[in-house]
DNA sequence: AAGGGCGCACTTTTGA
DNA sequence: TCAAAAGTGCGC
């Protein structure tokens, strides 16, 4: 019999005689299933040197067989390295855990050689050999068996490898969502230490539940948790920091407790895998801390700040209670009661944030073929290695070994010096995906580069100006392969919706899928210049630029000599007076010259730069004011002084008025010494970004951070360190202090007004003849 | 367990 | 006193 279904989870039988995958989905009747597949064995390539063939060398590792009791097949098998056939030695072994040692040790045995894809485990393995693919519709011939203690309606053992089918909907998942809170007494609440206090949960079965823990023990709130998964059995899980805070947490209490936490629809505890996202075994586990990382728009990520930004319903009541108020909450009834309503409505808005995000990381995981468990956590240099992976073996192509790379740097694109002042009537003209699209035509991949000093007929090849790097016009590269396909994607999907209702359900899910397809498309050329891509080319990335600077170069001498001003431009855009008519003239002439398009990205009414490049402040059309660069719209600067920034901007862009602007910025500085500014918006935050101990000079905020750890706070890399700036004598960075613990009557309020008010309001001012005196109050 | 790239502005510390 | 280095976060 057939099954149809969408793949939710896949993971690595471990009982059974011979390696297994285990597939976990939904099917088209909404049963839930767990599919067990043995047709793919785990293997390697060994790719000997050129001059020995395949066959000898086959009978060598035959005789020496004794030592790798594991190998169970050895055949030759043509495939291609960088594009060119070569016969390699498939090795099959029993066990996928064998492979990376046994293809160093027979790369000793065999002398000269190289091993392929001996790093690949064996899910990836499977979804690479298999057109099978996780958050997609598969199709597999399956036989019924009965499974004990497993929580799936239907268990079947796969009697064909599945492939995928074309099936766009997204069957409805069962999530379960839930915020967990410990407190500390003094500093960072540690598990072998603080309870779990309560567990928030809230399902998608519009359920809500708060477990609240009894005086110390929090045995049967553990165990009363574990339950409710195990009953509501939710498809996906998911948290806040679930990763790196709330899994482990639970984790931990449950072996403090000697409860088994056994939320996997095999019963199986969460366990931390691959790019350190936490594994529930036939669910899907969903940090939407990671999701909160596609929105760069919320600069401090917190549940509140996600749920304003999109919009859920529980944004009015969803509020930040930072890790430092709780203890004291702690102590008295009525900030308990706030504390676990907080830890209630926290579980209630990730489920709706969940809800309203998941299109993106389905899309996302079903186009790069990672679990979507995975894809979120991923860093994207890993999303665009699993994407290449699939292409690769789909083309034969021999997929190279992750190693460590030498490391080199490259020349980037160009950046104008801004014409500085007010202009009006700007429009910015795009080359749209110029980078990709530059990879694709001149063919830039490592399999087409010329190797220097080669010599090649000089009509076979593209010559790329600068730096001289030359590339063969054919056959295809695998990069000029795989971002046809992407851009060909885009534009089918972007077809297809056009047309559709943009609220449907079928509108989103080809929205994001448009969005993850774009996405990854120009992390490509990234992707190519980064030492720990498989498909490395320092080359490819530097042609890529070179060519984008050639580009951008011949396109402004050409609106010169059209009669339009350019005022501005940055790696792929130029900002020039409109003129509609040469405007167009400049886009058939770029799709001429170059095949490339250009698009009319922005209109200004009016637009204001200084002499800094990449800063820069518009007016468009309906009014509102596009900042670019400028402290408004940087997470490093006070509130106090953004705000203040953003009304000069305002002040100047529309009414044209430095005086009134300079009114408005001497009324906030009396504010502030009037002591009427709340300490929030003096609150400056930075991020560590490296281990504490590893910094080489005393910052303000690793100083405050030193602080804090010495309190009992944890932070750790990525954390943001609040602070603000106490009077006293010293440096800085002896004057900051942690923003949780600073009387207002403390507060440095010349700092304020010197080092942070007045030099982002002067940064716009200077060009309008306002001195700084006339800011002093 | 966890790096896509380079170009740039800007503040503060450091060290001569 | 001052230039260089360290550090952050942005633009594309």
């Amino acid at each position: 019999m057939k099954c149809r279904f969408f793949l939710i989870d896949l993971n690595e039988g471990r009982s059974e005689s011979q390696p297994t995958i285990r597939l976990w989905g939904i099917d088209d009747n909404g049963k839930r299933v767990l599919i067990q597949s043995s047709q793919i064995k785990p293997y390697f390539y060994y790719l000997p040197e050129e001059k020995e063939t395949s066959n000898s060398l086959r009978e060598r590792l035959m005789k020496g067989r004794a030592d790798f009791p594991k190998i169970t097949a050895v055949e030759v098998e043509t495939k291609k390295l960088l594009g060119r056939a070569r016969d390699a030695l498939k090795i099959t072994c029993s066990d996928s855990h064998a492979l990376a040692a046994y293809a160093r040790n027979i790369r000793k045995l065999l002398g000269k050689g190289e091993a392929f894809e001996e790093d690949l485990r064996l899910t990836v393995r499977y979804t690479t050999d298999a057109d099978v693919t996780p958050s997609a519709w598969n199709e597999c011939e399956v036989e019924r068996i009965e499974t004990q203690r497993v929580a799936v309606d239907l268990s079947f053992v796969a009697k064909s490898l599945p492939v995928r089918i074309d099936n766009d909907a997204v069957p409805a998942l069962r999530i379960l969502a839930f915020s967990i809170l410990a407190v500390g007494e003094r500093g960072s609440a540690r598990p072998e230490r603080d309870p779990v206090r309560a567990i928030g949960v809230a399902t998608s079965q519009a359920r809500f539940e708060t477990f609240v823990a009894e005086g110390e023990d929090d045995s049967r709130l553990l165990a009363d948790f574990t339950a409710l998964v195990r009953k509501f059995d939710p498809d996906m899980i998911a948290g806040y920091e679930s990763n790196n805070a709330g899994w482990p947490y639970l984790i931990e209490r449950c072996k403090f407790r000697k409860i088994r936490l056994t939320v996997g629809r095999d019963g199986s505890e969460p366990h931390t895998s691959a790019y350190g996202h936490v594994s529930v075994s036939g669910r899907t586990s969903l940090d939407m801390l990671d999701v909160a990382g596609s929105m760069p728009e919320v600069k401090v990520k917190t549940i509140e700040n996600l749920a304003k930004f999109l919009q859920i319903p529980s944004a009015g009541r969803v509020k930040t209670i930072e890790e430092f108020e709780r203890g004291e909450l702690w102590k008295d009834d009525t900030g308990r009661r706030a504390l676990i309503q907080n830890t209630r409505i926290n579980a209630q808005a990730l489920l709706e944030l969940t809800e309203a995000t998941i299109n993106y990381p389905v899309q996302l995981s079903a186009l790069t073929g990672l679990p979507l468990d995975q894809v979120m956590t991923a860093p994207v240099g890993f999303r665009v290695d699993s994407y290449l992976i699939k292409q690769a073996h789909r083309a034969g192509e021999l997929i190279p070994t992750k190693i460590e790379q030498p490391f080199y740097t490259y020349r980037g694109a160009l950046v104008l010096e801004p014409k500085t002042g007010l202009h009006d009537n700007i429009v910015v003209l795009d080359f749209t995906s110029m980078y990709p699209n530059l990879m694709k035509t001149y063919n830039l991949s490592p399999d087409t580069l010329v190797k220097p000093g080669e010599s090649v007929s000089e009509d076979s090849v593209f010559v790329i100006p600068e730096v001289n790097h030359r590339f063969y016009k054919k056959p295809d590269g695998f990069y000029r392969i795989v971002l046809s396909s992407l851009i060909e994607q885009r534009k089918a999907v972007k077809k297809e919706m056009h047309g559709l209702a943009e609220g449907s359900t079928r509108y989103i899910v080809l929205r994001e899928r448009e969005r993850a397809v774009k996405i990854l498309t120009n992390a490509c050329y990234g992707y190519a210049g980064w030492a720990g891509a498989r498909w490395y080319a320092k080359e490819v990335a530097e042609s890529a630029t070179a060519l984008g600077r050639d580009v951008i170069n011949k396109t402004i001498a050409k609106a010169n000599s059209l009669g339009l001003q350019v005022i501005y431009g940055d790696t792929d855009s130029i900002f020039v007076v409109d003129d509609p008519k040469k405007v167009k003239q400049l886009e058939d002439w770029a799709k001429e010259e170059f095949d490339l398009d250009i698009k009319r990205e922005h209109e200004y009414t009016r637009v204001l730069f200084t002499e800094a490049q990449k800063r820069y402040a518009g007016l468009l059309p309906d009014d509102t004011l596009d900042i670019v660069g400028l402290e408004v719209v940087r997470g490093d600067w006070s509130d106090i002084a953004r705000q203040v920034q953003e009304q000069v901007l305002t002040r100047i862009l529309r009414e044209q008025s430095a005086e009134k602007a300079v009114e408005d910025v001497r009324a906030t500085i009396r504010r502030l010494r009037h002591n009427e500014v709340p300490m929030a918006d003096l609150t400056i935050r930075k991020t560590l970004t490296k281990p504490i101990e590893d910094y080489a000079v005393r910052a303000p905020h690793v100083e405050v951070a030193k602080m804090l750890v010495k309190q009992g706070w944890d932070l750790t890399v990525g954390d943001k360190v609040a602070y603000v700036i106490a009077k006293g004598p010293g440096k800085l960075f002896q004057k900051a202090k942690p923003s949780s613990q600073l009387r207002a009557e403390d507060v440095d309020i010349d700092y304020y007004v010197d080092n942070q008010i007045k030099p982002v309001a002067m940064r716009i001012l200077e060009r309008f003849g306002v001195s700084e005196r006339q800011l002093t109050v």
